[in-house]
DNA sequence: TCGGTAAAACTACAGTTGTAGATTTAAATT
DNA sequence: AATTTAAATCTACAACTGTAGTTTTACCGA
């Protein structure tokens, strides 16, 4: 999938939202019917409201959609990696005024991470550190 | 100050409100005029603007405030830390499905960090890697 | 081709948010 | 005490959110 950060901005996707947005990244794209069924464990939403927030979303232009028979196939036009880097971004933004130490302070810190979460993110921060200009 | 965390939940703080209680928690307490003061070169809202935002801060339970002559004087009822790890950990949730690793290779692959960010944040993993039970 | 029915569209409604004008209140000054 | 006036309160209003009921549309099968 191409990923639109380019040519626009991301859209803002709110908290119901996301968790439509997750459904749709994994599978690629899916129906309205689909996504309900993946949600139903999940999430005790009416029809309706999903519904509702797959068209607002469209709205907004985080989904697309093509019609197929008697109902719509709906997929991203941003990829989860685009918008979870802009949501990351203003995140730090707002709570921790763009400064990145202090935020990944708090969350080592507050929460549980097993011994091989750490040295994978040891790991990261090495390559991190001698990576060339990519 | 005393953290609010054990008695009762963080309030959801909104993107302009954030703006407000940083200034807060800069400055420990303050009147309104004060705020004005401080954020008269970030932002350009109108007086009634900052004070409709303390209102509802105050309405949601996150600012305090005692009369003092004609004013107000506004004070955090919980701390910066406290409300930075609660809204930390829903935004972990949200957007990361609550993993941690790879919320934390996003934010380090994706903003530039110093060498020395890097460092110390190597320091805060080794740190946590042996930390014994708080 | 007509009817049933599933899917979509339309409508709804209260709470939050961003932003601020208009009105009231009460402290400070004369 | 009356007046000034700064500060607070009240009112406003559109957009966004969460959540869903009601109505319309248009395939698909009989």
């Amino acid at each position: 999938m191409p990923d639109a950060a380019s040519s626009s901005q991301s859209p803002a996707i709110s908290d119901s939202e996301w968790l439509i947005m997750s459904e749709f990244w994994r599978l690629g794209e899916a129906t309205v019917k689909t996504i309900l069924g993946e949600l139903e464990d999940k999430q005790s939403w009416q029809p309706t409201t999903v519904q509702t927030l797959i068209n607002r979303l469209v709205h907004k232009g985080a989904l697309g959609r093509r019609k197929e028979g008697r109902e719509f196939v709906y997929a991203p036009l941003f990829s989860q990696d685009y918008c979870t880097h802009a949501a990351s971004r203003s995140f730090m933004d707002r709570v921790f005024g763009g400064r990145l130490a202090p935020l990944l302070a708090t969350f080592i810190e507050c929460q549980d991470c097993s011994p091989e979460d750490i040295a994978e993110l040891k790991k990261l921060l090495e390559d991190k550190a001698h990576a060339p200009r990519e």
